[in-house]
DNA sequence: CATTTGACGCCAA
DNA sequence: TTTGGCGCCAAAT
């Protein structure tokens, strides 16, 4: 795979998240091979603003919402329609 | 190459 | 419990 680059590793491990099922950042960085880029995490998913991409699926180590490009209020609104557990 | 920016995480007070 | 501060990392400037 041509995926080098953190980023576009985070964003397929984003994709990849099944409905319903809540990541944190923490997590995502650690299937994306950086354990400790929760950081940059967030980062790229803020500048990678992309429909395709569930980032609404990512949230922070305490189960809080975070944030979301169009709005945290949104992204929370999506998960219990998904019916992802909190 | 150096500095700044963040949708974060954890600890101390 | 809440606030403030420090540490961490990748990408942008």
């Amino acid at each position: 795979m041509a995926t080098s680059s953190f980023q576009q590793r985070v964003l397929v491990v984003v994709r990849n998240i099944p409905k319903g099922k809540t990541l944190t950042y923490t997590q995502v960085a650690h299937r994306a091979g950086r354990p400790r880029a929760y950081r940059a995490v967030g980062n790229i998913l803020n500048k990678n603003y992309n429909p395709q991409i569930p980032c609404h699926r990512v949230v922070r180590s305490d189960g809080k919402i975070g944030g979301y490009n169009r709005g945290a209020r949104r992204k929370g609104l999506l998960l219990k329609k998904e019916g992802a557990v909190v």
